[in-house]
RNA sequence: GGCGACGUGGCCAAGCGGUCAAGGCAAGGGUCUGCAAAACCCUGAUCGGCGGUUCAAAUCCGCCCGUCGCCUCCA
């Protein structure tokens, strides 16, 4: 079975193929760099995190480009609030955005392009646009003649004559027709602004994309991505700009839109203000909880963000933990070393065909409970050494799809350990002589730091949280 | 008003016409344990509502109710 991709442009679910075989060249829309990242942003780096790391387990090369917008009004805005450099803020939130990147163990994309580094290339487009009758100069300014794309609204499904009559649209003397959008602003005085054939201004937003897309992966690409509230107008001006300028489609084969994050109830977004920022979540809770309350549903459903959806998550995430914890005896051969083979061949195709089923990370992990089901069975069963350590392994590699690291809090003990360990010695012995007043005073104690205790067959063990 | 997504047990969620409607968390009962913890076993939903198509529907169609996103900057 082949890989199904859902494809926003034709609205169904689609094989994928690619224009090179074993080989995905994949855009993804990046943050607009005037503000600290929210776990918002972070959902979609994860989902195309995902997405990526999928495609490399099924053997594709992946070419992952995601762009920062890093000149536009809101960081204009924002700067001069601060009575700061542009340019210095943009950058000062590119770096953050990297640092969020790595915490959330997310693979670094193959490029990172910024707009302010590719002005050179969007003049030459705009030039070769209005050349061809696809856009035109007005007072300093560049628009995007939308009437002159015959397809113009075909992702979002919208028709130009329905838009006009919804009525919400600017009246702006300069454009031929209120759809036409800016490919070049020209600037105000004191506003960050580079040469071109109109006077000195700043690209578009829409522009940017579809050069650094031209620049760094080619005319035509197999996925774009982003949020689903980039469908309009972002990505529809994207195709319309991209596609008039090469005359080839489709610009992009495969469009993919991650759903939004809900915080009570509504979008979380920086205009909204009901935000949680990653460095806030990540004071509190590990990157793998986000990650799993991310995969815990489909990636275009909207996802809500609450107190006890990331609880659900963390447990979750204990549950697959608990899988790795080392066996308890060593039979390698046997009826239940047996079944654990054959559970571990299950778990392996049915965590592949839910991936191959539009990245159907919910179902994925289904897969991955019943092979911790197993492992832990095998281990009550006392299976050990190749056959165990291999289950293991699997558990961990499919995990590692998922991007998920199931570190443990313990590493954070470890000075803490030796004096865990010689209190676990003390209350052994305290049990030895029946003591289990003292006992389980002591394991209430370590339970109060932070620390569990659990008493098997094979002695005590602890771990932190 | 237009376009789109969606509504499955307390919470999250799979399911895409046909064996018992996956799984995780929570809850209850058990096994194990000095007691716990962990692990394992067992227990619960007829699928927003109403019609229709079909031998057969959570799964297809229609209408209604509700939620969310986009239509303006936005992951």
């Amino acid at each position: 079975m082949a890989l199904q991709i859902y494809n926003t442009l034709t609205r169904r679910v689609e094989p994928l193929e690619t224009l090179i075989p074993n080989e995905v060249k994949m855009y993804v829309c990046g943050p607009t760099v005037y503000a600290s990242a929210h776990v918002g942003h972070a959902m979609s780096a994860i989902v195309f995190d995902v997405i990526r790391r999928y495609l490399e387990y099924r053997g594709y090369k992946v070419l992952h480009v995601m762009n920062f917008t890093d000149v536009d009004d809101k960081i204009i805005v924002r700067a001069r609030e601060r009575g700061e450099d542009p340019i210095a803020l943009a950058e000062r939130y590119i770096e953050e955005f990297q640092e969020h990147i790595q915490a959330l163990n997310i693979l670094p994309a193959t490029v990172y392009p910024r707009a302010t580094r590719e002005i050179e290339g969007m003049v030459t487009v705009i030039q070769d646009l209005i050349k061809e009758g696809y856009a035109y100069p007005a007072d300093g300014d560049v628009y995007f003649r939308v009437k002159q794309d015959h397809d113009y609204g075909k992702l979002s499904g919208r028709k130009l004559a329905e838009m006009h009559a919804g009525a919400r649209v600017e009246i702006d003397e300069q454009k031929e027709h209120p759809m036409d959008f800016a490919l070049w602003k020209a600037a105000k005085p004191g506003e960050p602004a580079w040469p071109s054939p109109w006077g000195p201004g700043r690209p578009g937003w829409h522009i940017e994309c579809s050069v650094m897309n031209l620049h760094h992966l080619g005319e035509q690409i197999d996925i774009h991505g982003g949020g689903n509230d980039l469908i309009f107008p972002h990505h529809e001006n994207e195709i319309a700009q991209t596609e008039s300028y090469t005359g080839r489609a489709p610009f992009a084969r495969y469009w993919l839109h991650n759903g939004m994050l809900q915080l009570g109830g509504e979008k979380m977004s920086k205009s909204l203000g009901n935000l949680v920022t990653i460095r806030d979540y990540l004071a509190d809770h590990s990157a793998d909880s986000l990650r799993m309350l991310v995969l815990s549903s489909q990636y275009r459903a909207p996802l809500n963000f609450s107190d006890e959806t990331i609880a659900n998550a963390e447990r979750s995430l204990e549950r697959l933990r608990g899988a790795l914890r080392p066996p308890a005896g060593n039979q390698q051969s046997g009826a239940a070393a047996d079944a654990l083979k054959a559970d571990v061949a299950r778990a392996r195709v049915a965590f592949v065909n839910a991936m191959d089923d539009d990245f159907n990370t919910a179902g994925a992990l289904a897969a991955l409970y019943d092979l911790v089901r197993a492992i832990n069975t095998a281990r009550d069963a006392e299976v050990g050494g190749a056959p165990f350590a291999e289950a293991q392994t699997e558990l961990r590699e499919l995990t590692g799809v998922l991007g998920l690291t199931l570190a443990t809090k313990e590493t954070k003990s470890q000075e803490a350990a030796p004096f865990i360990d010689l209190l676990v010695q003390t209350r052994l012995e305290l049990r030895k002589a029946k003591q289990y007043a003292l006992a389980d005073s002591i394991r209430a104690g370590l339970a109060d730091l932070g620390i569990t205790l659990e008493d098997g067959p094979q002695g005590t063990t602890w771990r932190a949280g």
